[in-house]
DNA sequence: ATTCGACAAAGAAACCTTACAATTCAGGAA
DNA sequence: TTCCTGAATTGTAAGGTTTCTTTGTCGAAT
């Protein structure tokens, strides 16, 4: 491949100019300028941005860390932080964890060996992040966590309301008429599984519900959880008539077990679930969904990033993305419940009214 | 960040001696050894790809282009080669075309600025990747292509079998005692939609069923595609039967347009797909379609390109994978028509069987 | 006519690693 | 003891770019 020398050689002007000319660095008469173009042209020549990066001890990579490309939630946020890098000039490096700590270790350690412009993280793990952010900081490479952020993370973040996302789901379910309401969690060392749980723990408890045992489950957030913990649930006594889940994933586990033990969705069973994934509205029944913008989230990260590469201090940025509920047909009011008056939540939060 | 002048100086060994130990490239003896890894650990090096890259002239990046993520069966594919490219110790730079053919000849160009030790394609246009190949084989580069290719391209490739899987889900159809079969192909630009249509007209030509005008109908792989020609074939007289969509996102848009025109399937139109999507068999009505093994295309790509970056002269290999058609709710055989015997392929191929 | 300033271009150093050639050392054979 | 051999270690150049410093040129001002 040919290098800048051989630019320069063929266009009979300075390796500084070259450079000059190819990142408009600094004026170049127009005949040298022209004299370099063309020698670029003739020979093909493409900058190698490891000896550039290598200069100037920075890259325009932008390294993505992502739970799991197979899950279709991500690649949503993936499309939206790619969109808005590239507009930039920036690419993304994918790396997948697999969900696994260990994994999400091993990409970080390594990631810093090319020198990124920034990270965007879709953390896994609690620990390695927090313990990896110093060495970068101090690398000056921007990091903004999207979707979750590990605990007490003080940096850019952009995610979503859970909270209130799960409490109008689980608030749904019980307009409905619905008393004995599970969930399944997502892994609760993720904070968006934490806090979706917090949600369907509020709502309950602002309707003066009573958690019921085993109606809380924590599962991975992949359908082979959600089929796992949806046939736990189906064997509780009593049973539950609806299930808030935590992600759609979960709820399409949930419905292939309901599917298993004859169950029907909505009639025997409500569903919420979380993401309002494409598929949502494809399947059957059409799933009722809390939906999160996985495009804006990851565009929104991609550009709060980009932001802190210019401007590597100032505050750091908290954004957080509405959800909406979207209902559909997996939902059903109960025939033979007691519809009870939801409480108004400023007034009797954590009041006692029992509706059963 | 520490370099590695840094950790010779704190190990009081020479430079050398720091490279050997960290790449096992030589002997060297153990308390040396020792004293150069504690101060790795001490000083929290990490060793610049880009500055190895540079002397090496190649990285351990590969490159991997697809149309895009946000079609469930790419993800499938990227998984697939990034599980075995991390195996391997190597890493995943993801560029997402679009469809743009604008963009991929970006992406093209870019790239070689990183030295990537190979690249895998699922290319979106035939030209361009044809004119780069040569640069890139040049510099060193070993190029894959997956799922499609360019015309004409005889490097190494692993693609499915979609002449052979358009056959035997047009077969079934025919063997449902469809006559009025349509189909809506993917663009014919690309070649794996170039083979499902060949596919499509063997089978009618092997049954003697003669194409009526419009009822091929070319579209983009998208669900935007599928609608949109769908209902251009829903108001063709005699309105199709059945059909054969391309690939699976078409085959949603078909089901939309159906709802949009109040028609069931399979009762007024039967309809098989290509990918075989895993949310295929959660939809209503679960969806036909010729299976094909996303993760393994991928893996199969990442495993051959690695052989071929060990290696770099040899045959060109063309890996092909068997599809494999699922059979699901969205067919149903035709009440009313007349069921043709199918001719043998052997046999009668072109031959003028009609049934209708 | 000389000096000054502005600007364009050239040249060299630096970035961090690897590969290779050169050097040192230990131990065995003569 | 001296020489030789093989292994361990060291020194240095190279790889392609950017950036900083220096040199050169030209017109304007003194």
């Amino acid at each position: 491949m040919p290098n800048m020398h051989q630019i320069a050689a063929r266009a009979k002007v300075s390796l500084g100019t070259v450079s000059h000319v190819l990142n408009d660095s600094a004026k170049v008469r127009e005949p040298l300028r022209k004299r370099v173009l063309d020698a670029v042209a003739a020979l093909g020549y493409q900058p190698s941005e490891l000896a550039r990066g290598l200069r100037r001890k920075k890259t325009s990579m932008i390294g993505m860390i992502i739970p799991d490309v197979t899950n279709p939630f991500f690649p949503a946020v993936v499309r939206g932080a790619e969109d808005v890098a590239f507009a930039n000039g920036y690419r993304l490096v994918l790396c997948d964890t697999d969900n696994d700590p260990a994994k999400e270790t091993v990409f970080l350690n390594e990631l810093r060996g090319y020198r990124p412009a920034g990270l965007i993280v879709i953390p896994s793990s609690f620990g390695d992040l927090a313990a990896q952010v110093d060495g970068y900081r101090k690398a000056g490479t921007a990091i903004i966590c999207v979707d979750r952020t590990p605990r007490r993370w003080d940096g850019d973040s952009v995610t979503v309301a859970n909270e209130a996302g799960a409490y109008a789901a689980t608030r749904h379910l019980i307009e409905l008429g619905h008393t004995r309401i599970a969930t399944i969690a997502g892994p609760l060392r993720l904070i968006n599984a934490k806090q979706r749980l917090s949600g369907y723990k509020r709502a309950m408890r602002d309707a003066g519900l009573i958690e019921s045992h085993g109606y809380i489950q924590e599962a991975t957030f992949d359908k082979a959880g959600g089929y796992a913990k949806a046939n736990v649930l189906l064997h509780l006594v009593p049973r539950p008539t609806a299930i808030f889940a935590a992600n759609d994933m979960i709820a399409l586990g949930v419905l292939q077990a309901l599917r298993g033990a004859g169950l029907q969705c909505p009639g025997d069973m409500s569903l919420i679930g979380f993401d309002d994934l494409e598929l949502a509205e494809m399947i059957d029944p059409q799933l009722s969904s809390v939906s999160q913008p996985g495009y804006r989230l990851g565009a929104s990260a991609a550009s709060l990033l980009l932001e802190r590469v210019n401007n590597p201090s100032g505050r750091a940025q908290r954004v957080v993305l509405e959800t909406e509920l979207k209902i559909r047909a997996s939902v059903a009011a109960i025939s033979n419940g007691v519809k009870p008056s939801f409480a108004k939540q400023n007034r009797v939060r954590n009041s006692a009214i029992t509706a059963r």
